[in-house]
DNA sequence: TATATTAATCGTAATATTGCAATATAACAA
DNA sequence: TTGTTATATTGCAATATTACGATTAATATA
């Protein structure tokens, strides 16, 4: 039906598939790697490095904002982004946990 | 458009989109939780462990297939599915190489 | 104040995903 | 062969995602 069945599933792992799942557009990957390499950028400056339209561009950073992963701060007509790197570290430990279960 | 524009995007960013993408379901989470926790496992055992129906599961399987992360075995009217241990460890280092770049 | 700049939001089209019932397929058992 | 069991596939409905043009809101600058 397009909707997931989170009820039938644990917490953990309800976070970790929403965790996964926003990592899982490579223009969201670009942008974390941007936001790494540069420490932090303007939204427009990601507009030109990826080359999407500033309405998607702003649209993927809300989707990594949501999940806490980044944060923007206001700075004039600008919003300036940057990685948050509790929950980077967070999701670092999450992640690695499922990953090093074999 | 529903479409992802990977063109536009390095083979790495992709690849790295792609995996995090299949992890990015609680259903798909949760049969490679009980792959690990079993060692193997039938389709059949799966449907009744998560309660989504047995075309549901067998699409997730499916999912997981292509990546390459399980693999499956026929034995007799049963398919016994496992972790690819290679395709894993691939994995792990390419999604652990994203997650320390910080 | 008027205008430009920047980013978020809205609206919409195209496509993808999730889920399941029904059906098909394949292998075994009697 | 016929029936049974287990899994995959098909078809479909409901919802989600991706992308972008147009608009809006907020701030800066002339």
């Amino acid at each position: 039906m397009g909707i997931t069945k989170s009820e039938i599933f644990t917490t953990e792992q309800n976070q970790l598939a929403l965790l996964a799942k926003t990592l899982g557009h490579p223009a969201r990957i670009a942008i974390l790697q941007h936001l790494f390499s540069m420490n932090d950028c303007v939204c427009g400056h990601l507009v030109e490095e990826i080359g999407l339209a500033q309405a998607t561009i702003s649209q993927h950073l809300t989707a990594l904002k949501n999940v806490g992963l980044i944060k923007g701060s206001v700075a004039g007509t600008r919003v300036c982004y940057c990685i948050d790197a509790e929950k980077w570290t967070e999701m670092k430990h999450t992640m690695s946990a499922f990953l090093n279960q074999d």
